[in-house]
DNA sequence: AAATTTACTTGCATTTCGCAAGCAATGTGT
DNA sequence: ACACATTGCTTGCGAAATGCAAGTAAATTT
């Protein structure tokens, strides 16, 4: 099968391949940019579930740039999307159990910005108990996500 | 002080404003992209200290990038530069106490990628140890560090 | 003093991003 | 039934970032 990959070019989407075999770089061949991580947060900490909500992010992604990213999560089965029941127009984007599973690496991502930026918006309290007992505060966003509370809505 | 970011605009580098005050967005003002974290990741746990060690890694950082990638991690205080004191025409990173503390980010990443990768070569018993005790692996990195050795070396 | 090592810089083609506008399907009001 | 709004995208295009190859400069070795 000599010209496989050339092939597949033509006709249908292609998985990048990576770029080596080493766990940290498998997460950045997914998540390596500013944008995709944001959804996972808006989806995981801001309890956003729709295009329209992902799109009003306090950062403002770019509409192509979204739908791009979710296709990407979707391929990658991070997320999940179906019509919304009560509103056929609209969509609802879940994280699957790998989606969820990224939580511990949110959470020392808001540890270290906690610790490191000086303007950072983590309450002492929040920064606190993530330290101390890191377990229980994941559990309990996990806790709060099946009641649809959250951390950063 | 109207005129003050024009003025810095011309004469020295510009710190990018941040787009916003989130925690995990201020990790991806610096993170957000493919090569940052390799950096970080070359330094933490394999044990490479120098421009052309860099640039040798598996994925093969192209040298313009790495050079930017450098003076960005210099500049936000997450690693220093030295010359080699016994050879001068080379110099030595190193991770800053901000640079370390970026050990538990990585490590979940690398969490992750085992159980998510199917082609991870994370081996099971890393994968098991991280699991099991999170915290003694932690430190286990965080001795070998002074000690030269390395997990990915 | 020539050759090599090391750390970059430069130029240029390619890719990605970012913004604004447009479009299609569903839903709503009259 | 028909217009209008909402929602979720797609398209076009200029700007920025990336990636590759080649070049430069300082220190080191031969």
């Amino acid at each position: 099968m000599r010209n496989a990959s050339k092939f597949a070019n033509i006709f249908m989407a292609v998985k990048k391949e990576r770029r080596s075999d080493c766990p940290i770089s498998y997460v950045l061949d997914i998540f390596g940019d500013k944008w995709t991580f944001l959804v996972i947060r808006d989806l995981l900490l801001k309890g956003k579930k729709t295009y329209g909500e992902f799109a009003n992010s306090d950062e403002k992604i770019a509409t192509n740039i979204l739908a791009s990213r979710l296709v990407l999560l979707e391929e990658e089965n991070i997320i999940s999307k179906e019509k919304d029941p009560e509103k056929g127009s609209r969509f609802i984007y879940r994280l699957t159990k790998k989606g969820i599973d990224l939580l511990p690496v949110l959470i020392e991502m808001m540890k270290w910005s906690a610790v490191y930026d000086p303007d950072t918006r983590v309450p002492k309290a929040t920064a606190e108990k993530a330290r101390i007992d890191r377990d229980a505060f994941l559990n309990q966003i996990l806790e709060d996500l099946k009641k649809n509370k959250y951390l950063l809505a």
